[in-house]
DNA sequence: TTCCTCAATCGAAGCGCTTCGACAAGCTTC
DNA sequence: GAAGCTTGTCGAAGCGCTTCGATTGAGGAA
């Protein structure tokens, strides 16, 4: 099954056949009619000998590679689980059309990306975690790789951009805390450097969770980790003594707030109230479950993907896809 | 910089030097000699046309793609920040041995290292996550596709294994314990699914922290959510009330897990001993400071890279690289 | 000077695939 | 039953590169 000697060629798989190698090909990618009869020899030899096309010869012959870039950022901040689990639905999907996924990191900068467009070695370009001004986008606009974002830059004009629509999501935990009868919150973001950075989903987030009319409404960073967390709510505590609603969104903060909460006095779902942005299992798995706002990674990496595949097959695509965002109560 | 034009052949810059396409190729691989001024020449044209080979046609020619593929678990309660800078590092060594990396899924199994071993797609390849007894072990065997194995499994024979010691690092644990007059210990590890898989270094760790004698030891598994560390925690402590040294091998408990102790009236550094294998920032932000041993996922991927690349070059690498664990006293 | 060596370069032959145009049969259609 | 379509198949060209001789001149040994 693995085949045996190295190189099976399809002119192996012609001989073995009884056709020609065009023939073979034919079979293989469906571009022109082959009877059933000839249609199935060639396939019983493709599994016989294990035959799997040379992609670099296909892609000179094609000019189609086969493979997809994803460039990932690797930076302070960001939360890995959600980043693990889009880089596993994009490949799942990927994999679904036949591609594969070149995994690239944010440090190659603009200059990879004119790299693997120029040595033709992938067909199209997932960027993810894009900042409002991403010097990458100029790039890319001018490379004409076909490529998504993940996120919004500043002027997303002639790209192709999905995400979920954080403005949205902020604006629901607002809602939900102020329909609580909270009229003084605050949302803990993520830590200082992604507000830095100016990615675009902090801001969104941001504008959302403020817009609520007739609600005092603040955002904060906040850090990852167990010491600096609870000094941040009590920050947050002693500065806004009035404060009775909370909005989280920062994954692995999510248990220490809880925390720091409890420490504080704050019954948590009764006079005072907590919403977190991020996966199910956080808002699950601490005392008292949380209502949250899923950010949908899987979906959003499928979704991508797919617009790409789209595009490599010159189908249009909507410009900007924003995925609803869905409050969960629990 | 990143040329206009689609497609800046070899011919194209052998025509602008005015030299042979052999001759550029000679210049850029450094194969034969070539005059510092045709060299320089060739290199001028290359740089003002934006030139870069074409992947697919070079791996046609040479038989080398200039790729390798990481084949990640992307799985139940892996521990997400250790793979992406597992990830990260991999990359960035990949990058300087100018490779691309591609990104597999634990999903495709074994049948995906038989097609893209057959399409000689990449040249090499990193298997992350190995266990005891792992599938795609034996079909890496017979693929003859050169390959480094993040872990060990039962049978190593023949492969190019790089792990950190971890039954040094279960040993570095229980003697810091043991020497603080510890005389009952425990472990709390990764989440029950990474024992029911046989992850090497689960057994490995557990193997290293029972082996101190005169000392009496228990390994448990842990999950990774604030609830449910709490009552692993309360559990533990109510079946071994004289308990007075814990190892925690799990990120993103140990903050929850001290909290636990606090609750439960332990004083951690005073009566009672905590030490952590994780990243340092794990064991530096949480009160009081804990002892750790690092599991250096950079330098373990670099290491990893550079043995593939080795053996790429037919160059032989040690079957087996035990890198020496730290443990950091804080 | 002649012969040999060596460094520098060129040209051509593939690598394994896709795709275009051609062609032989088997059908219609009048 | 000739003219035209289809359908299924083949052969050849070529994608852009590497690599293996072959070739050319220059320098040294004789």
């Amino acid at each position: 099954m693995a085949g045996p000697g190295r190189g099976v060629t399809i002119a192996d798989v012609a001989a073995r056949a009884g056709v020609a190698a065009s023939t073979v090909s034919y079979v293989i990618s469906g571009k022109r009619s082959i009877s059933p009869e000839t249609a199935g020899r060639v396939m019983q030899a493709v599994a016989d000998l294990g035959y799997h096309p040379h992609a670099g010869a296909r892609s000179l012959a094609s000019r189609r590679a086969g493979v997809i870039a994803m460039m990932f950022p690797i930076r302070d901040g960001m939360h890995l689980p959600v980043l693990m689990q889009f880089a596993a639905g994009a490949v799942a999907e990927a994999r679904r059309h036949d591609q594969d996924v070149l995994l690239m990191t944010a440090d190659e900068g603009p200059a990879g990306l004119a790299r693997v467009a120029a040595s033709a070695m992938v067909d199209g370009l997932i960027l993810m975690d894009v900042e409002v001004r991403d010097p990458r986008v100029e790039v890319l606009r001018r490379l004409g790789l076909p490529n998504v974002l993940i996120g919004f830059p500043a002027d997303s004009k002639d790209l192709t951009c999905v995400d979920l629509d954080f403005t949205a999501a902020g604006r629901a935990c607002a809602d939900y805390l102020a329909d609580r009868g909270c009229g003084d919150i605050a949302l803990l973001g993520a830590a200082e450097a992604v507000y830095e950075r100016r990615t675009g989903f902090a801001e969104r987030v941001r504008e959302g969770f403020l817009g609520r009319p007739g609600v005092r409404a603040e955002v904060r960073p906040c850090p990852n980790y167990p010491t600096e967390v609870q000094r941040a709510v009590k920050e947050l505590l002693a500065a806004r003594p009035d404060l009775t609603g909370l909005a989280v969104h920062n994954e692995p903060a999510v248990g220490h707030v809880m925390h720091a909460l409890a420490d504080a006095g704050k019954r948590v779902g009764e006079d005072f109230h907590v919403v977190v942005i991020g996966p199910d299992e956080v808002a699950e798995r601490v005392h008292p479950q949380l209502p949250s706002v899923l950010v949908p990674a899987e979906t959003l990496a499928q979704t991508a993907v797919r617009h790409l595949m789209r595009k490599l097959d010159g189908l249009d695509v909507p410009d900007s896809t924003l995925l609803e965002p869905q409050l969960t109560i629990r």
